[in-house]
DNA sequence: TTTCCCTATGAAACCGCTTTCACTAGGATA
DNA sequence: TATCCTAGTGAAAGCGGTTTCATAGGGAAA
């Protein structure tokens, strides 16, 4: 029973004295095949170890489930936040529990958008999910062959021909910044991600709401531009501590830049949470370990990798699919008590 | 120019005025087409925005570059394991600078070896890289076909079949400890990996050996045995701690155990380094970034995946590849100075 | 019984590409 | 000038499956 070399359907078909459009349909259960025979055949693949060539499948046209994981980040980034490691996480175990496999991309920025579509139309792939997307999607409504379906993992505006899975950014951005309000804070910072990404930008504005609608001013010095890197924002955040102005509050568009703004704010002797209270967003480990916890809002990261497998692999069985926004919520830690 | 509907090799053999076989040759630079005829092939090839179907490809055997990576952890363990995530980094690195995109497996402990080998026979790839495997290997020999590249990252004993990339375990388990007995240790203890995991056997058998050469005979009560985890680490030292016997050097199969040591030892107000001296192994961030800084042996992860990737590429264009044993170097971090 | 319909099944066409095989034409060799 | 190669090329035969099409055989309906 060594499979060290591979039978064709021909050689099973003989084998089991059928035609191999027996074998085919006993393996597909396309068709009717008789109670007797379909158990000879099935014993017959068992007992030869038979694997059907899944090129020959895909070409004849059967099958479809292979599927490519788009991560839009450079490894480096990639693997440097946590949340990524979540979403992926809750991506590749719904795809392992409905055996599909996904083939890797990471696909970053100095790569042009063509490399990655040539390699996903050279790919075939039946299904994609796409993670992090940041760029033109018109590019993609254009190029991607028509009968390959795409889920993108966060939100990525408006596309009759694609379905996403998402959270809301600006509610959770508006929370964040309610949240101070209710905790007494009056001057609000807030250390943006990187604005030519969406979610980033939607994140402001639920901040701006907030201030808002608590007919707070904001001042426009309070807007510390970040990238989501933590480097970044301590370098941002001690710029604005050595301009001497006052702050009791700070919204971190996201958990590691919340970190370091702890960092800073701790080796500044700013104490956290009297002086100044502190909220990120992603509800992630590191904010939970941090010392003080770190407030978060928490993205349903697992959920988000695992609804955009579930979604790919209701596509792939030909069931409907539509866009799915999943729930933020509040994760209060000793940072805003 | 919209590619939303595939082209095929004859349309383009057609458009271009030639047979589909010179459309072929052109492609593959398999025989001689006059310079005429090439040039006028590829413009059509490019103006109409033509990708040859791969599974067709492979089916008429031609071709071949697809590659699987093989994690032998659970996505849960993998993702909590700095040590992986560098691999990973540098397998995906160097394998994207080749163009090769794997398909990736989370093989966890309790799917069975006979279902990753379906998976790889059915989705027929021309090579795999396997990390983390600690299973018996002669199963794989048995039933993985022979044409199939496989390389195992990490060492997997002798296998005529298969190679590897790996490095010397028992050597940097006996540098590490040899390292803590000229720092002055005495009594050493080890806290090991899984055992059933060969590498962990390494360790220990280098730890011994390390002892043995300095004649301190070894009091079995010294060796705690882990399984790679943190918190197991911890409760291990911990019982140790209570049995109230002395010690001044441990030696952690990894790093995160390293930590937990670490932990429970300043939570028990022994002070490391000056009352007990602590190495760990695989030379992570974790490790650096520990309060104090943990020595460590280090492990070339990043340089383990790249190797394997690059091996993999090599077998595959049929040059010929060989184990690889690389390098293990003593990283001295404030925990035994 | 005869007619009809449905189930079970094999033969053959086809999926899109690679590769062998056979053939042509022009240059080198004698 | 007659002969032999060789480079360039198309036709056709697979690669290993799926699916259409046609057909044989039985039971139900008439």
């Amino acid at each position: 029973m060594k499979s060290s070399r591979h039978y064709t359907i021909d050689e099973i078909a003989s084998a089991a004295g059928v035609s191999k459009a027996t074998v085919s349909r006993v393996m597909n259960g396309t068709a009717t095949v008789s109670p007797a025979k379909k158990k000879l055949v099935e014993s017959t693949i068992k007992k030869m170890g038979y694997h059907p060539n899944q090129n020959a499948r895909k070409l004849a046209g059967g099958v479809g489930g292979s599927i490519a994981l788009v991560l839009e980040e450079s490894t480096e980034e990639f693997f440097l936040n946590p949340f990524w490691k979540s979403v992926v996480q809750g991506f590749i175990d719904e795809a392992s529990s409905e055996s599909l496999h996904p083939v890797l991309f990471f696909h970053s920025k100095d790569e042009s958008d063509e490399d990655l579509i040539n390699a996903l139309v050279r790919g075939n792939y039946d299904a994609v999910a796409i993670f992090g997307w940041h760029r033109d999607i018109k590019i993609l409504e254009r190029y991607v062959p028509n009968n390959m379906i795409v889920v993108f993992g966060g939100n990525q505006g408006k596309s009759k021909r694609f379905t996403y899975v998402g959270v809301d950014n600006e509610i959770g951005g508006e929370i964040a910044t309610q949240h101070l309000i209710d905790q007494g804070c009056k001057k609000i910072l807030t250390i943006t991600g990187d604005l030519a990404i969406q979610s980033a930008r939607e994140r402001l504005a639920g901040y701006e709401r907030a201030l808002t609608k608590a007919k707070i001013k904001i001042d426009p010095k309070w807007i510390l531009e970040g990238d989501f890197i933590q480097e970044n924002a301590e370098a941002a955040l001690i710029k604005y501590l050595k301009s001497g102005r006052s702050f009791d509050g700070i919204f971190a568009a996201n958990d590691l830049m919340a970190l370091g703004a702890l960092k800073v704010l701790q080796s500044a002797g700013v104490n956290v949470p009297k002086d100044v209270k502190l909220i990120g967003f992603d509800g992630s480990e590191i904010a939970k370990k941090a010392t003080p916890s770190i407030s978060s809002i928490a993205q349903p990261s697992y959920a988000l990798g695992n609804t955009v497998a579930l979604n790919l692999a209701r596509a792939l069985k030909r069931e409907p699919i539509t866009s799915v926004s999943l729930d933020l919520h509040l994760e209060v830690g000793a940072t805003t008590q």
